[in-house]
RNA sequence: GGCCCCGUCGUCUAGCCUGGUCCAGGACACCACCCUUUCACGGUGGGGACAUGGGUUCGAAUCCCAUCGGGGUCACCA
């Protein structure tokens, strides 16, 4: 056991980012290698942009991916609860830590380390923007004789006139030791005087992150390396407050395939440009996107839209959007396991040339060390093998059981009542091997779905293996037809079938069983793809493939 | 632009700290062949990298310097 904490703090501003998640994860792992806890805080302390419903969707994300924290929020997960509160430490929102901020706020403008700041916004703006005409970086950092004295602070602040609370910097320069990145140094200009409290009283980021690192025992910062220059204002501020300084690891990013950070924003502009690119001006889905929404968003490469708005243009238009959060990837078909694998390796491996591995084993051997310093492409491809090789090792039992849990929330009810029947056994054994995710089950599972009047035939496919050579599949089809109604229902299983194409293969002479297989395969699902034909058989059931047959054999004459 | 980080096959990486065992190993992707009842799976084989230029050294992917390239960050967002 060691009292080592980390803590993983997400804000509530929409789903849980793969690279968060796996943040996340090396927080987890980290504390599970050491014995120590793993927290988690929720940072809502932008009121417009946070809310419950995205904290919510973020804890769960967590659970699903295996990610429980020791402290944290409380959540309902499966007849547990996961988190709650078991350590003496208030509030695991900041929203709900105000106090704690304000009383560590007016503390510091006692001592002189912070002070009010009465700057309007709009000048501040202007500054900027001077500073940035003049090929300057702007800095905020008044020399002491511009600062009010406290007891002027207080009285305006009394009187209730809107600022910021800002924090004194010393110039210093600030060294850092990063565990991954080794000793950062930052000069004494990078640390100006940044704001503590917002004018709308809460804290910004920097100093709820600084002051409940501190209250809550945070011992070890692993986070990303977008945070880097975060880093010597929090340690400046640390040193002023006389906290201590948490140990730091700096991980690399995840990069998206254009080779920058991987964001949100992508799927939304890869729906923009398609729309772009197919002419697309009015809403394709005008019941869940009005046009006017439609074209804002379409102008306007900042806009996003919901995730169920983009998930709908998306299926309308046949759109294949790029994963970014835990959830599209859940959504997907993904294992949580295979997840948290992969994210795992893009930053961090084991050595020794192993690659598949599952919690336990990065329970057991995470380390900082091994943390890489370069960024990462998310490679989904690679995501993708690892997923169909983990369903691959599946046992059929297994691969059911997370068939139909993910089916219960993700596929069509056809496809649940299908797998709540007497075939799901059969249906999970047969389309295992040929599943990369849970959702290619959907397509491929298709043909069982549609009525048996209306599924298309593929005219190559018709011409190619029912026509050709004087309708020699069409007189194959007859045979069958003929020898499928001897049966019975008892006789129609993947074993007798099989033997039957045996059987006529030998009798007639026939060059292989395929001869048998395609015509079939084409007179029951209209293509030339489907499982083994045995299988599609029986998957069908004997009075459909019958039905099927017969159409088949009526409508697909030369 | 300032500051900071990074730079091994197309991609993720092992090796780098503690130079020689590396004409650089693995994985994904790609290509070819095999298997085959279509698709997928599976099997075998193949092409493919130390960013560049200088040093140091008997010897450098490994140490040093420079250049180039990539990224991050510069808010009353987090």
């Amino acid at each position: 056991m060691s009292n080592a904490v980390t803590r993983f703090a997400p804000s509530p501003t929409g789903h849980l980012h793969i690279g968060g998640a796996r943040t996340a994860l090396f927080c987890w792992a980290f504390a599970k290698k050491l014995g120590g806890r793993f927290m988690i805080r929720i940072e809502d302390t932008d009121q417009a942009r946070s809310s419950e419903a995205s904290a919510r969707g973020i804890l769960e994300d967590l659970a699903w991916l295996g990610l429980e924290w020791d402290d944290g929020p409380a959540l309902d997960w499966h007849n547990r609860t996961i988190g709650g509160q078991s350590r003496d430490v208030g509030s695991y929102y900041q929203s709900k830590r105000l106090p704690i901020y304000n009383k560590v706020v007016d503390d510091m403008i006692e001592r002189g380390i912070a002070y009010a700041d009465f700057t309007p916004e709009s000048e501040l703006k202007a500054l900027r923007a001077a500073a940035q005409a003049a090929n300057q970086t702007f800095r905020f950092h008044p020399p002491a004789d511009k600062i009010l004295s406290v007891p002027h602070q207080r009285e305006r602040i009394a009187k209730g006139e809107p600022h910021v609370v800002r924090f004194r910097a010393r110039e210093e320069a600030v060294s850092v030791v990063d565990q991954v990145l080794g000793e950062v140094s930052f000069s004494a200009s990078e640390v100006d005087d940044f704001v503590l409290r917002k004018a709308d009283g809460f804290p910004t980021y920097h100093f709820g992150v600084v002051v409940d690192d501190e209250h809550m025992g945070v011992t070890h910062v692993l986070r990303g390396q977008e945070h880097l220059m975060n880093t010597p204002k929090h340690v400046a501020l640390q040193k002023a407050l006389g906290y201590r300084t948490p140990m730091y690891a700096h991980m690399p990013l995840i990069f998206n395939d254009a080779g920058a950070k991987m964001s949100k924003r992508e799927r939304d502009q890869t729906a923009r440009k398609a729309m772009k690119d197919r002419n697309i001006t009015a809403s394709p889905v005008p019941e869940i996107i009005d046009n006017a929404s439609f074209s804002a968003w379409l102008g306007d490469t900042k806009r996003q839209l919901e995730t169920g708005q983009l998930e709908a243009l998306a299926a309308q238009q046949s759109l294949a959007l790029p994963e970014v959060s835990v959830d599209d990837f859940r959504r997907a078909g993904y294992l949580p396991g295979v997840i948290c694998n992969f994210i795992a390796l893009l930053g961090w491996n084991p050595g020794e040339n192993i690659e598949k591995f599952d919690m336990d084993f990065l329970a057991k051997n995470f380390n900082v060390e091994r943390i890489g310093k370069s960024n990462a492409r998310f490679d989904r491809k690679k995501l993708l093998s690892f997923n169909a090789d983990a369903i691959a090792k599946l046992s059929d039992e297994q691969f059911l059981s997370e068939l139909r849990a993910w089916a219960a929330t993700h596929a069509p009810a056809e496809l649940n009542a299908f797998l709540a029947g007497p075939s799901a056994t059969l249906l999970a054994k047969t389309f295992r091997p040929r599943t990369k995710t849970l959702r290619d089950i959907i397509a491929a599972t298709r043909f069982l779905f549609t009525a048996d009047a209306s599924y298309p035939f593929d005219r190559a496919a018709v011409d190619k293996n029912l026509l050709a050579n004087s309708n020699a599949g069409l007189d194959h089809l007859r045979r069958m037809a003929a020898d499928f109604a001897q049966l019975t229902d008892a006789a129609w299983t993947v074993e007798r079938l099989s033997a039957y194409f045996e059987e006529v293969v030998a009798a007639h002479k026939l060059a292989n069983a395929g001869v048998l297989a395609q015509p079939l395969r084409v007179a029951l699902t209209g293509t030339t793809v489907s499982p083994g034909i045995a299988e599609t058989l029986v998957l069908l059931g004997r009075q459909r493939s019958i039905i099927r047959i017969q159409r088949c054999l009526l409508e697909c004459k030369g």
